[in-house]
DNA sequence: ATGCATGAGTA
DNA sequence: ACTCATGCATA
């Protein structure tokens, strides 16, 4: 149900519009620097143009960076990059918006929390190997032109209703661990059973399921993925 | 740094 | 309904 999908996946497909949920401090920068890229797209994807030019090749390529899939190097790349990015005094959420002024059609930015978690490991392996190259020549741009001008957050507007995020009691937590743990992949109605149980909604422990699972893939867990 | 959530793509 | 990449909000 989940196999094939060890291709270069598709990482910046995502609008990120919350147009009606939560119309906060976005249109601004974030509608123009991507209005700015030369790919609007739908399937988008920098790599894909590079699978069709290997579909005819053997099994194996060797242009381009690097498409090694160690978790080692991985790791090594990982620690290397937060090292320089502090070196050139740079936050996480800097080199996040930073990605776009890159001009990589299909690449736009990212978040604080996604860079914070590719230099903590805290991806999937695919995830990390796709991040990998972007935020390499991220870096090697950076260093290379050690003195520019940093963007600075136009953070105003007021008066529009924020997301607000569910907390999930220590308790009703630990219930959760303990069912994740014999049965990871509840049912439908096996959660609903828990739901009623820990008194929070469905979709909430749907959710928390869901995200559970995730985290044991990423490469900085313990996982077992590759 | 991390918890809960969204949304596109998929099976 | 799930996976996967990603992000807002918050600790």
């Amino acid at each position: 149900m989940m196999s094939m999908n060890s291709k270069q996946p598709h990482f910046a497909m995502h609008p990120t519009l919350p147009e009606h949920k939560y119309p906060s401090l976005h249109s601004s920068s974030e509608a123009i620097r991507r209005a700015c890229l030369p790919t609007p797209p739908l399937q988008s994807n920098i790599f894909a143009s590079l699978d069709e030019t290997l579909l005819g090749l053997p099994a194996h390529m060797g242009c381009m960076s690097d498409v090694d899939a160690d978790p080692r190097d991985l790791e090594a790349f990982a620690e290397r990059f937060k090292q320089r990015r502090i070196k050139l005094g740079v936050t996480q959420a800097d080199v996040g918006s930073a990605l776009a002024n890159l001009k990589i059609p299909g690449v736009g930015s990212l978040s604080q929390s996604t860079i914070c978690r590719f230099e903590s490991l805290t991806l999937s392996h695919n995830n990390m190997i796709a991040l990998k190259p972007i935020l390499q020549a991220w870096l090697e741009e950076a260093e290379g032109a050690q003195r520019e001008k940093m963007n600075k957050p136009e953070l105003f507007n007021g008066g529009e209703k924020k997301r607000k995020r569910t907390s999930i009691a220590a308790p009703e937590k630990r219930s959760l661990e303990a069912y994740f743990a014999v049965q990871p992949r509840p049912s439908s109605e096996k959660i609903a059973a828990i739901a009623e149980k820990l008194d929070l909604k469905k979709n909430v422990v749907r959710v928390w399921f869901c995200n559970q699972r995730q985290k044991q893939k990423s490469v900085g867990g313990c996982a077992i993925n590759y």
